[in-house]
RNA sequence: GGGCCGGUAGCUCAGGUGGAAGAGCGCUCGGUUUGCACCCGAGAGGUCCCGGGUUCAAAUCCCGGCCGGUCCA
């Protein structure tokens, strides 16, 4: 695969008229254009960072004022500003996090189905990225977990033409040159090609001064099998690096000087309790910085070496100096990603984008523990929530949602550390293996340095090696990510030749029955002009009932959707010949119904649990049918009674209010706009006209199922169990309407049973009935004991009176009241006693279960296991156990057991 | 979604090659002692997560399930 596109696709006219010159880096050889006369392509490791040098006319912009700066030129260039989306990708089945500007039009604008919300666009869009989490801090702010894209899109179809190459590049030029004021002869265009997501093109990388600022992508084919095939749309995906270009024009030491502020960094280290590096440090730090390339750990020793010898200073000292303010900002960074992904309601969690929010977390943990600093996540989140507020609305907003959390997480992150110890003590065995620390860190989360703290107070030393983590990767399989349920695919083929079914069941939900005209017939499957079945979809089942053909009658078993056409599966086969015929439908109306009533009221329930909760809940899956609904939400922690009983009586409080219910099809940008990113709870369509889901002043969603005309059709609601089916995400199934009846009858029932088994009235008394049966029952134990010592005392008093064989007293309890008790006593006697041989027989189907116990005296005389061999001779049995107790199962009488015991024993002598 | 680890006394955990259910802390009682993890003695406390299987015998081995933890995507 090409790894560069055509140099043609660079040559660009705009080059040629405003004089650029292409020329070859001498030292990386990647083509870049400039009108400069530099011969080394201006981008870092082949420069230092000279930035600091290059003199600006626009100076000190923070990150805010970047973002406005940007915002507002692309304006002025005629393009429309379109709000942020959230950082966690929502709307991407594939995705977990907007890594892109690009990601927000992914995959419904990209694939041509939904124009864009604006062409051209302008949008500055906070990104996650976390594959280069270790290097975040090494290179001062080069690498963040979260940045903002300034990104600018122009979608050109094959009949709408926008802009291209040429007009990208100017406003590059116009922006970095003319408004920044950088000099002309500073502004770099590297030769660059990207590749993502099933689709490339060349892209060009803007450069000043050692500092790439931007990059320029030209979308223009999608990869198929290995090769590039050019695309009808072209996309012009263009990032502007905000925080870059804020260190750009600030010239601070590192970027999260700029970015963060100065005042933000001091307060860090102080709290942090690390000693800032002084300013010579600093300052000589940064300029060297761009060296740094974290995959090459030699480029840092390179740089701590450069440094030292520069300043004239202790290597030693200026690598620990160094590398703890490396360590600061990483945890500054990690901080503020955190922020932003609680912020936009993620809950950490041990699967999906929870764990994303926890990995970020647990290494900020990790690293201050690594600082040997004692300070809490939350006070250093609170630091930088009242930095990122005013920025990121969605931080205020749930500022109690991310404090509470990052508390949780915290201890949870305690008890790991405090249970350490003993984990790491149980794989210790002279040694540890490799092995052992990846199954440690693995299977329980405490991480290798944390392993070989402890195992050294037990003088063991542990070797960690250098790539340990892509060991642990390497163990895992991956995983697709969100599978989608496939239907079979010459179905999918036979319906795509129909048409889309018009859905009667959209345009009357009370639909019972309906008349129609078959358009096509597949073994059992049938396709209709239209339906009132509702094929399975959204988290509500699909319809049954039947469809009448002349005086023939199909039951409808299963009913699906494919890209809009219905298809109904018959309970057997249909005749081709029926093409063309009137049907007449009836839908399992009493079925669908309770579908209907557990469908509204999940969306009630989705409304009752964010109030209660907060914005964090969101939908992690959801299933309706007729017996019961389940919703599953992310969530921190399993409700309380208190909390169950509060969601109950709101959401039967609005089922009271009779509210309406609206189902109408809008303009998604619209819908977005005024309902939010909550609208997609259930997946999101990929169409830009969406089915809006309404229950007045209190939930909207994007959702395709059949629902009520108002709330009070629900009739009544009970949670029937909750539960946690993974940290972070709690399930509630409940019942609604007349299922209400029959779970409560279905109680009831239970507490009849309980009633009849005590044999007392099925009345308000019960309860304290019950609790007297539990205290009769108790006292009926203390007096079992007292009997139970009675019976032992009797046993031990007998002691002297027992039948002597060769001196050995011999004790046989027959059948004994409770079997666990002879054992301990037999048991106590071996231990307190001399010369007793004591034995337990008890008849079963099987024959006698024996068991036999020693005094410790006679177990140098006599082994009992030679004892049960013999007998189980004569007996036809089996058992063994120790040389003291054995026990074993022997068919025979209880008395020629006990003769035949005797008879043995009498031997021994002789 | 997948891999791995775990579930034993109120708590933290041992036992695990099948053979009589354990320790420390906590609790109760008695003795000793005016002080910050006092000491000594006695005692109570168990569905060894649940269900099935193998076996004379299962906390232990096998299968299934439930619950928790953790890593990866």
């Amino acid at each position: 695969m090409p790894r560069f596109g055509d140099p043609s696709e660079y040559r660009l006219k705009i080059f040629r008229e405003h004089n650029y010159n292409r020329r070859i880096c001498k030292i990386c050889e990647t083509p870049f254009w400039t009108k400069g006369s530099s011969e080394i392509c201006n981008d870092i490791p082949c420069t230092d960072y000279r930035f600091y040098d290059i003199p600006l006319k626009i100076k000190n912009l923070s990150y805010e004022d970047t973002v406005r700066l940007f915002l507002e030129f692309f304006e002025r260039e005629g393009h429309k500003i379109i709000d942020p989306a959230p950082v966690i990708a929502r709307w991407r089945e594939d995705l977990y996090l907007t890594i892109a500007s690009i990601v927000v039009f992914q995959p419904h604008v990209t694939s041509g189905r939904v124009p864009p919300p604006a062409n051209p666009l302008v949008i500055a869009q906070p990104c996650i990225r976390l594959e280069d989490i270790d290097n975040v801090g090494l290179t001062f702010g080069r690498h963040m977990t979260s940045f903002t894209m300034g990104g600018h899109h122009a979608f050109n179809y094959p009949d709408k033409y926008i802009y291209w190459k040429d007009e990208t590049v100017a406003y590059a030029e116009k922006f970095f040159g003319e408004l920044i004021g950088v000099p002309e002869e500073e502004l770099t265009f590297k030769e660059s090609w990207w590749e993502g997501g099933g689709n490339a093109g060349p892209s060009m990388e803007v450069t000043v001064g050692g500092l790439e600022v931007a990059t320029l992508v030209f979308m223009q084919y999608e990869v198929v099998d290995g090769g590039y095939r050019e695309i009808p749309m072209k996309i012009v995906d263009v990032g502007y690096g905000i925080e870059r270009i804020t260190w750009l024009t600030q010239k601070t030491p590192t970027a999260f000087h700029a970015v963060f502020g100065n005042d933000l960094v001091h307060k860090y280290f102080k709290k942090i309790g690390v000693a800032e590096p002084d300013k010579d440090l600093l300052g000589l730090s940064s300029i060297y910085s761009g060296k740094i390339d974290p995959q090459n750990p030699r480029s840092l020793e390179e740089f701590f070496n450069r440094l030292s010898k520069e300043l004239g200073r202790n290597r030693d000292d200026v690598e620990k100096t160094l590398r703890e303010a490396m360590n600061v900002f990483a945890v500054m960074d990690h901080v503020k990603t955190l922020l932003l992904m609680l912020g936009d309601g993620v809950v950490p969690s041990n699967s999906g984008e929870g764990y994303l929010a926890r990995l970020v977390l647990r290494r900020a943990l990790r690293t201050l523990r690594r600082l040997r600093s004692d300070v809490s996540l939350k006070e250093l989140a609170e630091l930088q929530m009242s930095r990122w507020q005013d920025t990121f609305k969605n931080i205020r907003r749930n500022s109690d949602y991310i404090i509470r959390v990052i508390e949780i997480e915290e201890e949870k992150f305690r008890d790991i550390i405090r249970r350490a110890p003993s984990i790491v003590r149980r794989y210790i065995r002279g040694g540890l293996s490799l092995e052992d620390l990846v199954e440690i860190y693995d299977s329980h989360g405490i991480p290798p340095e944390i392993v070989s703290e402890i195992s050294s107070t037990e003088n063991i030393k542990v070797e960690i090696p250098q790539n340990f983590y892509s060991i642990i990767a390497s163990r895992h399989s991956r995983a697709p990510i969100k599978l989608r349920e496939r239907v079979e695919e010459d179905l999918v083929k036979w319906a795509s030749k129909y048409p889309e079914t018009r859905r009667l069941f959209h345009e009357d939900p009370m639909l019972k029955t309906f008349e129609a005209k078959i358009l096509g017939v597949y073994n059992n499957y049938i396709i209709l002009d239209q339906t009132s079945f509702y094929p399975l979809g959204g988290g509500q089942t699909y319809d049954q009932g039947y469809i009448i053909v002349g005086d023939k009658r199909f039951n409808v078993v299963d009913v699906r959707n494919i890209n809009g056409v219905i298809i109904h599966k018959l309970d057997r086969e249909a005749s081709e010949d029926l093409i063309g015929e009137r049907v007449k439908g009836v839908i399992d109306w009493e079925r669908r119904y309770k579908i209907m009533r557990h469908h509204t009221a999940t969306h009630i329930l989705m409304g009752a649990l964010r109030r209660v909760f907060g914005d964090h809940i969101w939908q992690a899956g959801a299933d309706k049918n007729e017996y019961r609904g389940r919703l599953d939400v992310t969530h921190y922690e399993t409700p309380s009674r208190e909390d169950i009983k509060k969601i109950e009586d709101l959401v039967n409080k609005i089922i009271d209010e009779r509210r309406k219910i609206t189902a109408r099809y809008m303009d998604r940008y619209e819908a977005e706009k005024i309902y939010g990113f909550s609208i997609y709870q259930g997946g999101v369509p990929e169409d830009k006209m969406i089915r809006i889901v309404e229950i007045e002043d209190w939930d909207a969603q994007a959702c395709f199922g059949t629902h009520l005309t108002n709330t009070g059709e629900v009739g009544g609601f009970k949670i029937i169990s909750t539960s946690k089916i993974a940290d972070g995400v709690v399930r509630f199934e409940f019942v609604a309407g007349t299922r209400v009846s029959e779970e409560a009858y279905k109680m009831e029932k239970s507490l009849r049973e309980i009633s009849e088994a005590l044999n007392a009235p099925y009345d308000e008394n019960l309860v304290s009935r019950f609790k007297s049966y539990i205290d009769s029952y108790r006292s009926m134990r203390s007096i079992i004991s007292k009997y139970r010592s009675i019976w032992i005392d009797n046993i031990v008093k007998r002691l002297s009176e027992l039948e002597k064989i060769n001196d050995i007293r011999l004790l046989i309890l027959r059948e004994p009241p409770e079997e666990d008790v002879a054992r301990e006593l037999i048991k106590k006697l071996s231990d307190s006693e001399t010369k007793i041989i004591s034995m337990i027989m008890i008849p079963s189907d099987r024959g006698v279960n024996i068991e036999i116990s020693l005094s410790k005296d006679l177990v140098d005389k006599i082994d009992a296991r030679e004892l049960i061999q013999e007998l189980s001779k004569y007996f036809r049995g089996r058992g063994g156990g120790k040389k003291d107790h054995v026990s074993g199962v022997l068919e025979g009488s209880i008395e020629s057991i006990e003769e035949k015991i005797k008879e043995i024993l009498r031997r021994i002598r002789a």
